[in-house]
DNA sequence: AAGTCGTGGAA
DNA sequence: TTTCCAAGACT
């Protein structure tokens, strides 16, 4: 019995002919106007692979992993560092964690860099005995890949068209975008995902399925933007229903945000008799999860920023300390709150640190802080270290 | 199944 | 300046 629910008012199918028509002029679009200078996504020659020819698919992995959510501009150096670090599986897996974590600091979203080295690990133990440099001794399903931690279904399916040019869908932001103007979904795309998957299936060229989804995600990056779509240009403009009835502003269609909360941060640089200064290194769940930071908390409405520090440091780390002047102060986002990090310098008085909320913690001297990986927020904080630790050893 | 997870580019 | 939001996954 077939149920009407909300999602059947923009059940959407094509006709044969009609698909096949979009595929080709996206194509021809992507031939002349795609990015085809992307690093993974070419032979070790330099070339462009054949239709059908594999790629190498662990630079591919890597790079998709690092796509998640972020840019390809912000990602090209870093994939880049990365594969001069590790150039292969076995590399990969023959390093630590922290020398994983050090690549992958400033990137954002850390515990793909565990999940991705903890799927290195099964992923070679997959290929077994057969050569991990040969693309055919890779999987090459959908199973596979998602069986993997931090490999969803866009990550596994871009891998899999991407590596050996096999047809699998995908369902990434520029794609839902694209879908939800092509059809004009009076819905947030994150409620139908069904149907959008769906819909990705159906636009498929399965004898193009590499170039297709790149040339798809290329017209959504380049050309159906999410501000001031260049419509003129798009090889799909005929087709597309929030274009033809003027209403590409109204797509896609955006759910309801909660408000981000505001929060002050109280953070201590405490400085042994010695010279050395204190960091820990956070729980791995939860918010930046396994990087380093100096210890602080959030400051309580009856406190002053001082006080917090000192509660903050008895609570975590079982130390005392003396809250001396200023560091630095800066404002810094995160995916749901905003938050304020007032940084003092500290000098430790009693108490060896006890890392009760942290994984560890270690006394290092400032010029050994760039051999632990950091998050943004706490790289401005080294940076202003270093400039207050150079005007204190050089008074004009 | 809504919340949680970073950072920086772009307007 | 603030605001949006990106080649999403996980719980």
């Amino acid at each position: 019995m077939n149920i009407p629910s909300g999602e059947d008012s923009f059940d959407f199918a094509w006709k044969s002919d009609k698909i096949t028509a979009m595929q080709k002029r996206l194509l021809v679009w992507f031939q002349v106007n795609g990015r085809h200078e992307i690093p993974w996504k070419l032979k070790s020659d330099g070339s462009k692979p054949q239709q059908g020819e594999a790629l190498n698919p662990y630079g591919i992995w890597i790079a998709e992993v690092m796509l998640q959510q972020t840019q390809l501009k912000v990602v090209v150096p870093y994939w880049e560092n990365w594969m001069e670090s590790f150039p292969t599986l076995r590399d990969l897996v023959n390093a630590t964690e922290h020398k994983v974590l050090m690549h992958w600091q400033g990137l954002g979203y850390y515990s793909r860099a565990r999940r991705l080295f903890s799927a290195a690990k099964s992923l070679l133990e997959w290929i077994g005995d057969a050569d991990p440099l040969a693309p055919e001794s890779w999987p090459n399903d959908l199973e596979t890949w998602m069986a993997l931690p931090g490999i969803g279904r866009t990550t596994a399916g871009s891998i899999i068209s991407s590596a050996f040019d096999r047809p699998t869908p995908l369902l990434d932001g520029n794609l839902k975008r694209v879908l939800s103007r092509l059809v004009a979904n009076p819905m947030p795309m994150n409620s139908c995902l069904s149907r959008s998957w769906d819909l990705s299936n159906q636009l498929l060229d399965r004898q193009n399925p590499r170039d297709f989804n790149q040339a798809l995600m290329d017209l959504g990056a380049m050309v159906c933007k999410p501000h001031n779509p260049n419509c003129c240009e798009c090889p799909w403009k005929l087709d597309c229903i929030a274009y033809a009835s003027s209403r590409i502003k109204d797509f896609p269609v955006k759910s309801s945000s909660s408000p981000m909360p505001n929060q002050v941060i109280g953070i201590g640089v405490v400085f042994n008799n010695d010279g050395t200064v204190l960091i820990d290194q956070r729980l791995d769940e939860g918010l930046l999860g396994g990087m380093w930071e100096f210890p602080g908390g959030k400051k309580e409405p009856e406190e002053n920023i001082k006080e917090t520090i000192v509660r903050e440091l008895r609570e975590e780390l079982a130390i005392e300390v003396e809250v001396g002047e200023l560091l630095i102060a800066l404002d810094h986002s995160y995916s749901h709150k905003k938050l304020c990090f007032v940084v003092h310098i500290c000098r430790w008085i009693s108490g060896d640190p006890v890392p009760l909320e942290s994984q560890q913690c270690r006394w290092v001297r400032p010029d050994e802080l760039n051999q632990y990986p950091f998050p943004a927020a706490n790289s401005k904080m080294i940076s202003a270290l270093k400039n207050y630790l150079q005007q204190k050893t050089n008074p004009l």
